[in-house]
DNA sequence: CGGACTGTTGAAATATATCAATATTTGTGG
DNA sequence: CCACAAATATTGATATATTTCAACAGTCCG
């Protein structure tokens, strides 16, 4: 199961046990159609699923009728954690793309949380790091204008795909309809194609199909109408990487609960 | 320091240990005044901070000038945690009522890390909240209107300040400005004010000075277009309450270094 | 190849913003 | 406790970004 660690990494040098605990966290690989949908908002969840290749979004329904899609997940995230609180699915999971997922049962995260702390250290610090994230998208939706928030949401992109290597010369696959952008950015389809051509005309991207390129990265930046976050890598405050704790001993629970599979 | 735990109570049955763990996890008790601002978005950040009581604010500042309230914070909120993974201030903490508030350097949030993996477990579930309440905010803010939005905010607040007391037949103390409220939901403080005024017309709330009292919460219920969440109080995954964890000792670390203070 | 998505453009409607003037409340210092 | 200044709330008129509705053009995929 070869689970993107890119974002784990960016916050400490994972000892080889750590590596080796998150790569098997998850279950058996699964494959998921373009379109499917494999979690719907509302039902019962007893677990979480890593997201290995694809893009999946995170929708919610409202009232109205209308979707919001609250993020647009690639691999290396953890999808429905938010749901693990409640126990029951906080949003609809659908596959944009073809994706492959693998799952992990609530109780086996337990097992984690219990035996690792530095990694439950790591996976808290990664929660309030989607916290950061989401404060950003609301205070594009809720305060900027079209326009500015199609540019945060660019560049948004273009940061979270660099790592994984899907960016070559500020160029990328944008495999998301103008629908589904315009859900991601609380916009109308038709405003969004709108507000896209004008960002053509003007020269700041170019596109090619499904196949944005953006040729003017500063300036998009500094239409974004909120800054860049670079997580701290290894800060001087998280737990060391203990001796006895990195074999999965620490607590003395459930000792090699993690082992077991 | 009487931090009130309704928050992770509310997750968990805490041990005694626990609770004396998080009693005296904070420093001494700082008093804010009204409208005092004590952390400025950017600056470089040490710690988090505990709020005791009052209402302080966390907004952003957008490149456009406006600002936007990501969340009014209640006695028992953790201020300032998506801070810690950049160590630079995300937000501006403002003290909207006089405050008292209390200060968690992150070496000693470290600690707590690195010696109570049941406590980590909660506060990484605790972190997971506050994104799905985020997420609530978004749907709310992005792809609902005025109205709805007013209605979500208002049900929010009574749902938050229940657990401490602060709601006698659904009437509560709202010690915000429209102007407040505006930057809260997205909007102008005039179209707040007609927004108001129209609920208050049809018979959902009255208001008298800061009082606002709901006359109809199921209808205020209905309106807000997303719906109420219930954390799970102690699920099956969760951490055991291990005999050798409740004292500290989990982790090989540094034993009782939360016990020094 | 053909049918179903997806993108594009126009015209009209609407929720919300902006600007501006006045009323009311609130906190403060005498 | 009063009076006053500053902050906040209220209302009206007008402007505007975005939505809605609708028609048509591409393009994708089976």
């Amino acid at each position: 199961l070869n689970y993107p660690l890119h974002r784990f990494e960016a916050l400490a040098k994972l000892t080889p046990a750590e590596v080796d605990v998150l790569r098997r966290l998850g279950g058996g690989l699964v494959t998921r159609r373009r379109g499917e949908i494999f979690q719907r908002e509302g039902e019962v969840t007893t677990g979480i699923h890593l997201l290995l290749e694809g893009w999946v979004t995170s929708s919610v329904g409202l009232a109205s009728g209308r979707r919001l899609i609250q993020k647009v997940h690639l691999p290396g995230d953890m999808l429905a954690a938010p749901s693990m609180v409640i126990g029951r699915a906080v949003d609809t999971l659908t596959a944009v793309t073809h994706a492959v997922t693998s799952f992990v049962p609530y109780t086996r995260m337990g097992e984690l949380l219990a035996s690792q702390p530095r990694l439950t250290s790591l996976l808290f610090i990664a929660a309030q790091m989607e916290r950061l994230s989401l404060i950003d998208t609301l205070a594009a939706t809720g305060a900027a204008t079209a326009r500015e928030n199609l540019a945060r949401f660019l560049v948004d992109i273009h940061a979270r795909l660099t790592p994984i290597g899907a960016v070559v010369n500020d160029s990328f696959d944008l495999p998301l309809t103008q629908d589904v952008i315009g859900d991601l950015l609380g916009l109308t389809p038709v405003h969004v194609n709108r507000t896209v051509r004008n960002m053509q005309r003007e020269g700041l991207i170019a596109r090619d199909r499904r196949r944005i390129t953006l040729l003017n990265l500063r300036a998009l930046r500094s239409l974004s109408p909120v800054p860049p976050r670079m997580p701290e890598f290894e800060p001087d405050w998280l737990p060391p990487r203990s001796h006895r704790a990195m074999d999965g001993q620490a607590s003395g629970a459930e000792p090699d609960a993690l082992e077991r599979l």
